[in-house]
DNA sequence: CTGAAAGCGCTTACAG
DNA sequence: CTGAAAGCGCTTACAG
C-alpha cells in the first residue's frame, strides 16, 4: 500500500482554473469570491477530496492550534477528570491537546518540553514537578504562553491556577482531632511538588494549633503512586504505636491505604480512620463512604484552560494567581476514635480561622 | 510581552559562517562534518538558543512525529490505563500523542478525524463508536495507518486489537448461574459499539445454554456513564421482581451500580450480587472486593501501539486481528444467592466450551 | 473581483 | 568535506 498523498492547493487551483490565492480564500472564507468561481473551487475541492494541510498553514501563520498539558499521571482520578475538562474546553476553541505524563520525573518533563518547543505548540498547561530546567526557560524565552496548573515552580513569575491545599488539609486534620484522634498518619508526595508541600503545611499547622506534638515517623513522604501509598500505610500500621487515623494526600494514596488496611485485616472506620484527598465516585460508593477533601476539579481545569487560551489570543495579561478553595466532605470513613478522648474545646483563634475560610 | 520568535537555521548558518545544509546536518547528525565546522555550528546553536522547528521539518519530510488516539472518555479507568500505556510506548519511539474524547458521539468523532487529517498525524489508534464516516474514509484513502483499539467498525478491513468480550462475560454469567442466580440484571452500552454487542452476546449465550429464559426488562442499554449506570440499576432494583445479581458492563457502570445499591439501602453481596467488567485497584479495595472480568489492559495497549508504530514504519503489513483473552476474577461481591437454587449440573456442551476457551 | 509572487523554516538531491 | 538551490503546501500583502 503506497503512501498515497493527498492533493494540494495547487491541484485544486489548476482544476478550478483559478489562482491558489482564490482557493485559499474560498476554503478559509477570508475574502469575497464571486459565486461562480466559488462554486467552481468548491467542486474542485470535493472532486479531489482536497485536505488542506494544517502543517503548511502553520508554518506560514505561526500557530499550530495545539496546546499541551504535562501532568504527573493520567491514571490519577483528579488528573484525568481535569484533563478531560481541559480537552473539552480546548476543543471548543479549536485547539487539540497533547498529553504528557511526566511521572514526576524531571528528565521526562524536560524531554517533553523540548519536544513541545520543537512542535511549536501554541501554549502550555503545566503541572510541574517543581524545578525549572533549560527547556522550561527556553519555552518562556520564546514567549510561548504558559500557565501553571494545580502546581507551580517556585520563583517563576507565571500565571497560576491552584487550590488552597493547606487550608483543605488543615480543616480535615482539625476534624480528625476533634474526633479524638491524636496520632494521625500522613501520606505525602515529594516536597519538591508544591501541592505536597502545601498539604504537609496544613497538617503541621493543625497539629501545632492543637498543641499536638508531631511525630516524624507518622509522616510518610513517598512517590505519588498507589503502591507507594500501600507500602507506607502498611509501615504505619506495623508501628508499635500505630496511628488511629490516616490522611491520604491524594486519591492514589487513598486506594493504596485502603488496600493496606484490608491486607492488615483491619476495618475502617472501626479500627482505623481514613481521610482522603480528592473526591470522586469511588470514594462516594465505598463502604464506608470516604471522608475527603474535595478539590473543585472542573472550576480549576476550566479556569486554567480559559486563561491559557486568552493568553494565546492576547486577550489577557499574565498576572493571574487564582487560588480556589478546597472543601471538606465528611462521610463515614473517619468516625470518632474508639478510646475517645474528650473533644477538645475549640480555641477562639481556631474558630476565627475556620470562619475566615468560608 | 511581544511574541518573540526564535532564530532560524539561516541565522545559525550566518553566525557560523556555513551553509544551511551544514547546520541541518550537524543538528541532525545526518552526514559527516569536520570537527572544526561542527564546533563552530554547535557554538552558534547555543549562542542563539536555536530551536529547530519540527513543523517546518514536517512540511518537508511529511511526518509529524505525532499519533492520535480517539477514545470514548479518558475518565474511564480502563481507558486511562490504556492511554497511559500507549503514551509511554509512543514516547519511547519518538511520538507524541494527541488525545481525543469522543463521548461516543459520532459528530465529535468525525470532527476530530477531520482535524487530525489536517494536522497530518502519522497514525491513528481508534476506539471507534462503530460507524464509518466521510472523514474516516478520507483518512483511509490518504493511507494514514489506522488500528482499531478495543473496538472496531464492522466491515472495515483494518487491523484490530481487541479482547474476547463475549467469552469473558459468558464465564462471568455462568459463574453467577452456578451460584444460584436466575434473574441477572445486565448493564450494557449502546449496541452500535462492538464491545457492547459482544458482551451482550456473552450474556445471552450463558442464559441460553442454561435454559434460562431472558427477560428483556433485565437488560439495560444506556450510555456508558456512571450516571446512566446508576439510574439503570435503580430501575432494576425497583422492579416488582428485581434481579438478585447485576452484571455491570464496564467500570463506569460498576460504580454507578454500587451507588444505586447504596442509595437503595441494600448491601452487597448479602442482598444483591455485583459482577463488574474491568479490574482496577478500587475494585480490589472495595468492601467487599469486587468480582470482575479483567481485561489485559497493558497487553492490549502495548499490542495496539506497537502495531501502529510498525505500520507507520512500514515494518509490518496490516492483516492483523488480535483477540486477547479476558479473565474472570472471583472475589467477594457475588456470593451465592440467599434462596439458593441447587447448583445446575454442568452440561457436557458447556464443559467443552469452557475447556476450549482455555 | 482576482492573481502573481514572496516567504514561512526546514531537508535533500545534486554538484564539485 | 561542503554549498547553492529547489521545494514541501500553504497565506498574504501588493497590485490592478
Amino acid at each position: 500500500m503506497a503512501k498515497q498523498v493527498s492533493y494540494t492547493i495547487k491541484d485544486v487551483a489548476r482544476l478550478a482554473g483559478v489562482s491558489q490565492a482564490t482557493v485559499s480564500h474560498v476554503v478559509n472564507q477570508t475574502r469575497f469570491v464571486s459565486e461562480e468561481t466559488r462554486h467552481r473551487v468548491q467542486a474542485a475541492v470535493v472532486e479531489l477530496q482536497y485536505q488542506p494541510s494544517a502543517i503548511a498553514r502553520g508554518l506560514k501563520t505561526k500557530s499550530t492550534g495545539t496546546i499541551a498539558i504535562t501532568v504527573p499521571n493520567i491514571t490519577n482520578l483528579f488528573i484525568n477528570a481535569a484533563v478531560r475538562c481541559i480537552e473539552e474546553i480546548a476543543n471548543t476553541h479549536g485547539f487539540n491537546v497533547i498529553i504528557c505524563n511526566t511521572d514526576d520525573v524531571l528528565a521526562k518533563e524536560e524531554h517533553y518540553l523540548e519536544v513541545l518547543i520543537a512542535k511549536r505548540i501554541d501554549g502550555l498547561l503545566i503541572a510541574p514537578i517543581g524545578k525549572t530546567s533549560p527547556a522550561f526557560e527556553a519555552m518562556r524565552a520564546m514567549g510561548i504562553p504558559i500557565v501553571f496548573f494545580d502546581r507551580y515552580i517556585e520563583g517563576s513569575d507565571l500565571p497560576i491556577v491552584e487550590v488552597d491545599n493547606a487550608g483543605g488539609v488543615y480543616q480535615a486534620i482539625c476534624h480528625l482531632i476533634q474526633d479524638g484522634h491524636r496520632r494521625i498518619g500522613f501520606l505525602s508526595g515529594p516536597l519538591i511538588v508544591s501541592t505536597s508541600n502545601q498539604r504537609t503545611a496544613g497538617y503541621l499547622r493543625a497539629l501545632h494549633e492543637h498543641g499536638i506534638p508531631v511525630d516524624p515517623l507518622l509522616i510518610k513522604r513517598v512517590a505519588s503512586t498507589s503502591d507507594a501509598g500501600c507500602r507506607a500505610t502498611a509501615e504505619l500500621l506495623a508501628m508499635p504505636d500505630p496511628p488511629t487515623a490516616i490522611f491520604a494526600g491524594n486519591n492514589l494514596f487513598t486506594v493504596g491505604a485502603l488496600l493496606a488496611i484490608k491486607d492488615a485485616g483491619l476495618v475502617c472506620p472501626d479500627q482505623i480512620g481514613v481521610f482522603g484527598f480528592d473526591d470522586h465516585e469511588w470514594a462516594q460508593a465505598y463502604v464506608p463512604p470516604l471522608s475527603v477533601v474535595r478539590q473543585p476539579v472542573y472550576e480549576l481545569a476550566t479556569a486554567a484552560a480559559e486563561l491559557l487560551i486568552s493568553l494565546i489570543r492576547g486577550t489577557e495579561n499574565s498576572n493571574v494567581h487564582r487560588i480556589l478553595p478546597a472543601e471538606v466532605v465528611i462521610r463515614g470513613s473517619c468516625a470518632p476514635h474508639h478510646d475517645v478522648l474528650p473533644p477538645l474545646p475549640r480555641t477562639i483563634g481556631e474558630r476565627e480561622t475556620i470562619a475566615a475560610r468560608r
